[in-house]
DNA sequence: GCCAACGTTGGC
DNA sequence: GCCAACGTTGGC
């Protein structure tokens, strides 16, 4: 099972309102290297949700349900939507700035190409950034 | 609000 | 096919 990360807005779509739709289409990725990514995830596959430009931290975890299908809010019919489901919120946020300062979370990929909306996440830096969110 | 990073577009 | 110009994202 791979592990991944996602950003959202929150003022656009935040973990609770994924909590609260319990499931919904992640559509309107417009970029190669992260439609690359959505096309790799699996049903079952882990998912940090990150809240991008308020907050600046990974917030809950949520879950894919459904793989990489044409998403349908790209007229050009190029780029792939998943769908994904609320798991947990994470007991504490793990901010950006504890990321980055974590030596372990050096070659996490959201933090080494900060404008990729959707990354590849590997098995040691899912424990350590679970690890930082608990209570 | 600014700016860096990076992807995309379009002229040649 | 190269590369400058431009647009977008996202942290600060």
């Amino acid at each position: 099972m791979a592990h991944w990360l996602v950003k959202s807005e929150p003022a656009k779509y935040s973990f609770e309102d994924l909590q609260r739709d319990g499931r919904t289409v992640w559509d309107g990725v417009r970029n190669n290297a992260a439609a690359l990514h959505l096309k790799a995830m699996k049903v079952g596959d882990e998912v940090l949700y990150y809240h991008s430009q308020e907050g600046l931290a990974v917030v809950g975890i949520a879950g894919v349900v459904k793989e990489a299908f044409l998403d349908p809010s790209d007229p050009a019919g190029r780029f792939v939507a998943v769908e994904l489901a609320a798991v947990k919120p994470l007991p504490r946020p793990v901010t950006l700035a504890e990321m980055k300062a974590n030596p372990g979370l050096a070659s996490l990929e959201m933090i080494r190409q900060g404008r990729l909306s959707v990354s590849p996440v590997r098995a040691a830096e899912w424990a350590a950034i679970l690890k930082m969110g608990e209570g």
